[in-house]
DNA sequence: TTTTTTGCAAATCGTTTGCACGCTG
DNA sequence: CAGCGTGCAAACGATTTGCAAAAAA
């Protein structure tokens, strides 16, 4: 565990910014928190708790699913991780750091997840917003469909079926 | 259960058209099934399975949630109710008859539920979409904040709280 | 040493399902 | 009367929690 005499490991943004949180909480930086938070930065986008659980343990660590739903709960208060839905019915995260706000478009061919940012969409909620006299704080839009690459080899039936299972 | 001697009861349109729906899958219009669809479109706009189960319990019904489930399915199916989130973690309903899509402005202070339609809104989904070659099937845009009734009175902490709770 | 964390297993919660009986077409 | 539908209770899958042991501050 321990680095080389004297001198400590470069820390990660997201290091600094954790232990900063979890200071701040009065909480404690342990062994199992830094590899959560490793897997999650070192992972793709998108994942979900029982990924990255099995992801720890094919890693070789041995860190019980408890402390992983415990570790993301606090990861997404610290704002390092955002948690969305993307229509399953489990939760799925991504990391949100120098990861800026987006929506998600998502193909029920392939599961693919495209993400995009367009700030005249976000200013037209705004608008809409304003004009009900309603204060936005969070937002989450997520268009469902087939994505370039299923277009043509994606079977309706399975699109139609995925869709109606759709949980959003 | 009988109507009086020869008269049927006027049919609204959606019986008919779940009467359609059933017949076209060879399934079976029993008295459940109505009883749920008289609930569902007699009840406030968004309701959720266990709300709808008491309703027609206290009506005097002796439906069990698994049949509430099962129907609320087949209504789904049918086109004649919408599935929504809301960000709770349980499925939310709406009569969709008569009732066009729209999207969902969601108060974190008093939970009410604004809708609102804006078809510049739409077609820039449509735009983005496009850009990206995707065919969009659906789309869900929940914006959570705080609406002009709990403008000055809601608790920000209380606020917050709930807005980590999303699961969405 | 004091306080927080962990792993475990049991508990929850919303929802689904297998089965034997009941009702619709 | 042949199929569907229903209620029941058990099964489910994701997530949460109580508790005693283990680790950080």
């Amino acid at each position: 565990m321990a680095t080389p005499a004297g001198r400590s490991a470069p820390k990660t943004q997201e290091m600094l910014r954790f232990e900063h949180f979890l200071r701040g909480r009065k909480l404690k930086l342990t062994g199992e928190r830094l590899a959560i938070l490793a897997a999650v930065f070192g992972s793709g986008k998108h994942f979900d708790a029982e990924t990255l659980h099995a992801e720890l343990r094919s890693a070789g660590g041995d860190i019980s699913r408890a402390t992983v739903y415990r570790t993301l709960d606090l990861l997404v208060q610290s704002g390092l991780v955002r948690k969305n839905s993307l229509g399953a019915n489990h939760a799925n995260y991504e990391a949100a750091l120098g990861n800026e706000h987006h929506d998600h478009l998502i193909c029920l061919g392939c599961n693919r997840v495209i993400e995009f940012y367009r700030s005249d969409l976000e200013s037209l909620q705004d608008a809409i917003c304003s004009e009900h006299a309603f204060r936005p704080l969070h937002h989450s839009l997520q268009i469902f469909g087939v994505c370039a690459a299923c277009k043509d080899t994606a079977d309706e039936g399975r699109i139609l079926e995925r869709l109606a299972q759709i949980h959003t």
